[in-house]
DNA sequence: GGGTGAGTTGACCGGGCGGTCAAGATCTCC
DNA sequence: GGAGATCTTGACCGCCCGGTCAACTCACCC
C-alpha cells in the first residue's frame, strides 16, 4: 500500500483500526464484514481500501501494533531494574496494566492465536516475550534463587498464568490490574505450597 | 434433530464429527465450508444436513463431546485419591494425557473460546473444572498445606499453566504428556522460588 | 417381492461476502 | 485560480456460502 498520508489521513486510518478492532473483538473477525465497518463509520467502502490492502492486512496491522505497544510498556517497566526476579514481576505487572487498558483486544489475540493464518505472526511476538523472560530466569538460576529447570518451560508457565488470570479477572470480571498482578506474581514465585518468608 | 439412527448411521455421524473437527482445527471454523467437508468425505451435501441441524450445531456437539470425554478422564484419574494436593496433580496429569491424545482439538477449543457465539458453552465447562479444583484447594487450605488465598484465583492459575504448557509443548512441539505434566505440577506446587523438601 | 423408513444425491437458491473502479470532492501550494 | 495529489463515494462484480429439497437407493422385515 505504502501511500503518502496527510495528518488527516493518518487520523482516519487510526480511527478505522480502532473501530475495526472493536468490531472484530466483539463479533469475531470472519463474521465482521467490511461493509459493517464502513457503515458503522459512515464512510464509503472505498475509504477502507484506500487505507488498507485487505481485511486480512488490517488485522495483521492491528496485531503488530498491539504487540509493539505491549512490549514497549513492558520494557519501560523493567529498564533500570537490576534484580532478575523483580524484572519478571515487573513484566507481569506491565502486562496486566496493558491488558487493563486494552481489554477489547484480548479476544482478538485469542482468535488470532487459534487460526493458522494468523498464529505465526503472534508466535514471533510470543517468542520474544519468552526469550526475555528466559534471560531473567537464567540470571536468577545463576544466582541460585531459582531451582534448576528448563527456563523456557518456566517462562511459558509464567505466560500461561498471566494470560489466564488477565483473561478471567481483568477482561471477564473487570478487576483491577494491580490486584490481579499481585495474585499472578505470588503464584508464579511460590506456587501453591511455597511459604517464602516476607522480604 | 433427534433422528432415529441405525448403527450404520451413528458410525457415519461419528466420522463426520471427527473429520469436521480436523478440518475446523486445521483451517479454522468459518473458512471451512460444508462443501469442503462433504467433498472430503465423498458424500453429498444432504448427508451433512441429515445428521446435523447446521454447521454451528455440529461444532457445539464436537465441543460438548470433547469436554465430556476430558472430564470423564479427569474423574477416572482422581477417584479414590484422598489427598487433595495429589488430586490436583492427577487432574493436571489427566488433562495432559487427554490433550496428548486429542492434539487436533486444541486449536478448536482456542477458537471457540475466542468467539462470543461459542464461548458461553465452553465457559460452563471451565466453570466446572474450576470448581472441581477449588474444592481440592479448599481442602488443602483447611489442612494448612496451602496458604490462604482466593482459591478460584489459584484454580485459574493452575488451569493457565496447564493450558499454556500443553499448547506449547504437546501440541506445537509434540512432547510427551508425562514430562510436560511433571513440569506443570512442579511449577504449580512450588512456583519459581519454592524449595519444597523431597517427600 | 413389495413396502417402509433410513440414508443419499446434487442441482439449486437467496444472499452476503471481499474487493474494484470510474467519477467526483476536497485539500494544498504556487 | 488552477493543477495535482489526497481522499471519498457507492454501484457493481464474481464468487461461494449455508441451507433446501424432490427424487432416488438401499437394507431389512413381513
Amino acid at each position: 500500500m505504502d501511500r503518502r498520508l496527510t495528518a488527516r489521513g493518518l487520523e482516519r486510518r487510526r480511527q478505522l483500526m480502532d473501530y475495526s478492532a472493536r468490531l472484530f473483538a466483539r463479533n469475531g473477525y470472519d463474521p465482521t464484514s467490511v461493509a459493517e465497518i464502513v457503515d458503522g463509520m459512515n464512510v464509503g467502502k472505498g475509504v477502507f481500501y484506500w487505507y488498507f490492502e485487505s481485511k486480512e492486512a488490517l488485522l495483521l496491522e492491528i496485531l503488530a501494533d498491539s504487540q509493539r505497544s505491549l512490549r514497549r510498556l513492558q520494557q519501560s517497566y523493567i529498564e533500570n531494574e537490576a534484580d532478575p526476579v523483580r524484572r519478571i514481576e515487573l513484566g507481569i505487572r506491565a502486562t496486566m496494566d496493558w491488558v487493563g487498558q486494552n481489554r477489547h483486544l484480548w479476544g482478538l489475540f485469542r482468535f488470532a492465536a487459534s487460526e493458522e493464518r494468523f498464529a505465526p505472526y503472534l508466535r514471533r511476538g510470543q517468542q520474544t516475550a519468552v526469550s526475555d523472560v528466559v534471560r531473567h530466569i537464567n540470571e536468577a538460576i545463576t544466582q541460585g534463587r531459582v531451582r534448576q529447570t528448563d527456563p523456557s518451560v518456566l517462562a511459558h508457565a509464567i505466560l500461561g498464568v498471566t494470560n489466564q488470570l488477565s483473561g478471567t479477572f481483568l477482561v471477564e470480571q473487570d478487576g483491577r490490574p494491580s490486584e490481579v498482578a499481585d495474585a499472578a506474581v505470588d503464584f508464579c514465585l511460590d506456587g501453591l505450597l511455597g511459604a517464602r518468608l516476607p522480604v
